[in-house]
Parts: structure tokens; sequence; C-alpha cells
DNA sequence: TTAATAGTGTCTTTAAGACAGTATGTC
DNA sequence: GACATACTGTCTTAAAGACACTATTAA
């Protein structure tokens, strides 16, 4: 009987998951999911590495995406990688977490099978197949983090947004947010930032619209915010 | 002819890299390395999971520290997951990198093979096996910029140090440091440290020596330093 | 005019940073 | 005493935050 060839190498099963974070129109956060028929709970965009298609890591992330939507991601980061001999019953497996933002789309993107399931309470509304309710915290504890000191909200907003639309994302994602004065005094002051010259209009005062000046970089800031310290 | 095993599982070549950084007696910092007998250039401390004795990646993380040193590491972090079919001519390979802080320590405590390679100018100051240099970097960079928020440098000092160890820390690793008035405000106020009623004579003032605090959590600060921002 | 949200002025707070001064050991 | 390094006092600066105020639209 020959050796089992995953153990004869050494090596493990890999998964490369995804979790993808957006705003849904009603002021809550979500996460991409696959809902496949054979299985009871939907899971996280995840697939192995594709030798002829995928050159790098990232490459394979990106494949996982494009099979459940249209959309591109507007911001795109690895979590951590979590390997052990317990997540899967056949024995070792590993896998790359990336977590990706996007901007807020119209649903006729989601191609067969993909869904989005909103998150309440730090987690998911249901619960997903595998540890993947446990992955997607891991990444929403990245996410809670990050905005805190980075240009990360914009990456979650339409193409044209208010800076009232920052303050709301952080409200969306930790129930609380900086007052206005900081969030303009940050953003305004970052030259991340132009005035598109258009306004939304309500019932009230317009909004200036802004847009994200040309391809910057992620903006780091050197400070956190304190009123929405985790 | 049978399908190469690997392409069939589309799984990877997979391995745990490890940069495990130490401060020096001469004032610099430098890296653990492996340098074996069969090859030109030594590399870092590198294996496959195996899974008789890793329950998880840290496991297998810390048994390549242990291979070549008998000192336990102080602080432990994953940098990042690096995959593609460049690095390695057999096919798609995946590294996974940790890095590890250790305490100043004496040379008996390594094992055979293992050496230390100074870092000089924010690499090694040789050329390492495979991408080697280029993960030393990685780990570096995330070092230079994780000092200047958490109390990392306290995990490069040994048990019982001085807040001027602190400040000679930066200017180890980033060529300068903030002034003695931010760090000691800061370390100070964080019940990180304590007084270990001891003192460092010299031919001068004799220094307050600290210790950490019981088992605490990695300090987090919510401001970077701005003297020493890279 | 009112409701409603956008945006400003300004004072306070916090921690970093500059820098001069004091403290305490060895030699 | 000279020296060297440890440590403190205090003023400045930068950005967050509190909060009251003004601005501009629709209805």
């Amino acid at each position: 009987m020959s050796p089992d060839p995953i153990k004869s190498l050494n090596t493990a099963l890999i998964s490369i998951d995804l979790v993808a974070f957006q705003l849904s129109t009603k002021n809550s956060l979500r996460v991409l999911v696959h809902q496949l028929p054979e299985n009871n709970y939907p899971q996280l965009p995840a697939g192995r590495i594709e030798p002829e298609f995928d050159h790098c890591l990232e490459d394979t992330a990106k494949r996982q995406l494009s099979r459940l939507t249209s959309e591109p991601a507007t911001y795109f980061e690895q979590v951590v990688t979590i390997g052990d001999n317990q997540r899967d019953s056949r024995g070792w497996s590993l896998t790359v977490v990336y977590y990706v933002l996007m901007r807020p789309g119209n649903e006729q993107s989601l191609k067969a099978g993909a869904a989005w399931v909103d998150v309440v309470n730090g987690q998911p509304a249901m619960t997903l197949a595998y540890d993947h309710n446990q992955l997607v915290m891991e990444a929403l504890d990245r996410l809670k983090n990050k905005i805190q000191y980075s240009a990360l909200p914009v990456y979650l907003l339409p193409a044209e947004f208010t800076l009232a639309d920052i303050q709301n994302v952080f409200t969306v994602i930790l129930d609380k947010a900086p007052p206005m004065r900081s969030i303009r005094n940050r953003f305004l002051n970052c030259d991340l930032l132009e005035d598109t010259g258009k306004k939304r209009y309500g019932s009230n005062r317009p909004a200036t619209l802004y847009q994200t000046k040309r391809q910057s970089e992620t903006w780091l800031f050197d400070r956190l915010y304190l009123t929405t310290k985790v």
C-alpha cells in the first residue's frame, strides 16, 4: 500500500479563501458567499490554486472573486494564513485568507450561486460552512482596526461620496463614529480627495461630493481615532 | 505517464520560513540563518509541516527555531504568505513567513549549522539562499513599522533593561530614535513596565532597570512617533 | 418659515517633540 | 572637582474631540 500522496509530500490541502465586504443599501455590512445546492451552509468564495491560470496567490484570490461577481474589488489585502490538522477531517489543511472591499453594487452583477450575508454583531448573520464564520470574524477584526488609521472607508463607497458617507461607514462597521470635525480634518488635509464640483441634494443643505485623487496609495494616518477605539 | 502528484492535487510545495531577529552586542540587528555544507548560501530556518509533530503552523514555525537555537522567542508573529510559480523551479510553491524577536543571547545556545547574519542598510549583509533576502526585508519592514506604535522594542531586550536601551533599539533598527522624553512618557505611562529596584552602574548616574509586568499582551499605542517615521 | 442636514469656529485635551536644566554616579 | 549619562520641567506643536454656531437647500 503506497503512502497517501499528501503525507508523502509532507504538504497539506491548500485553499485560498476570500472575505469580500460591501455596504448594503440598508446600512449594514455584508459578506459575499457561495450557496452550493449540495451544501447545507453557504460558504466563502474559496478554491484551490489552478497552476494553469494562477501565477501567484493574488491571482487565485481574484479568480475566486470573479467567479461570483463581475464587480472588481477596490481594495485587496491578505489577512492571515491558517493551517492545522483539525479544520479538515482529511488531515492537514492550510488556508490563505484575503479580504477585499467592494463598492456598493447592484444585485445584477452577482453570478449564479452568489449571495450576500449580513454581518450582525460582529459575525455573519447565519452559519457558514467549515470554519468560515471564524474567517469572517478575523477579517472583520482587521477591517475594524484598520479603518481607524487609514483611508479604507473610502473603498467601501461609490466613486463619488460625501464626508457624511465616510462617517456612516464607521457607524455601520463599529456602531460608533468619530465626530465630523475630526473626519473632515483628517480626510480633507491628506491630499487624497478632490471636490467633484457636484452636490448631493436632499431636503436640506446639499453635500459636496468628493472622489479619490488619481491612483493613490492606501493612505495611512499616524493616529487612531480614540472615540471609536475597539 | 501518470500526472505529477503535486499538480493532480492542485496543491503546492509548502514551507514555513522564519526570520528571527536579535540584537548583537555590537549594536546591530542580526538574523538567524542555517549554513548547510551542501549549499552555497546560508538560508533562513525553514521547513515543511511534519504532521506527526505539528498540530498547527505555529508549531511548525517554532520547531524551525528550536532546530537552530535553544533560546525561546519572546515575540512571534506571522508576516505574510507568499506563493507563486516562479520562486521554485519545481513549480508552485508557497511559503508562510513568520518573524520572531529574541533576547540578546550567548553564542553557546546556537546549535550545529546555526549562525547570525547582520542586517546592514535594511538587508542581510550577505546573499542568502532562494528569495530569503527578500523575506528578511519584508519582515524587517514590518518590524520597522511596528516598533513605532507598539512595545516591541522591549522584546529585543534582556529581562531587565533601561529606558536608554529602548531608545537604542530604535537607533539600531531605524538609524534614528524618538527623544527620551517621548520614550519615557510612553513606556512609563502604559502600565507595562515595573521598576526592579536595581540600577545599572557606569561612570555616570546609574540608570533604573525595568522589567515587563507579568504576562501582558503586546501593548499597542495609538500614535506613531513622527521623528522616526519611515 | 421650518426642518434637516452640511459645514465652520474655537476652545480643550492629549501626547509628541524641542530643549534647557538638574541629578547622581565614577574617576 | 570634571565627566558622562540619567532624568525632569516646561513650552510648543499637531491632531482629535466637544460643542455651539452658521449655511443652504426643499417643502
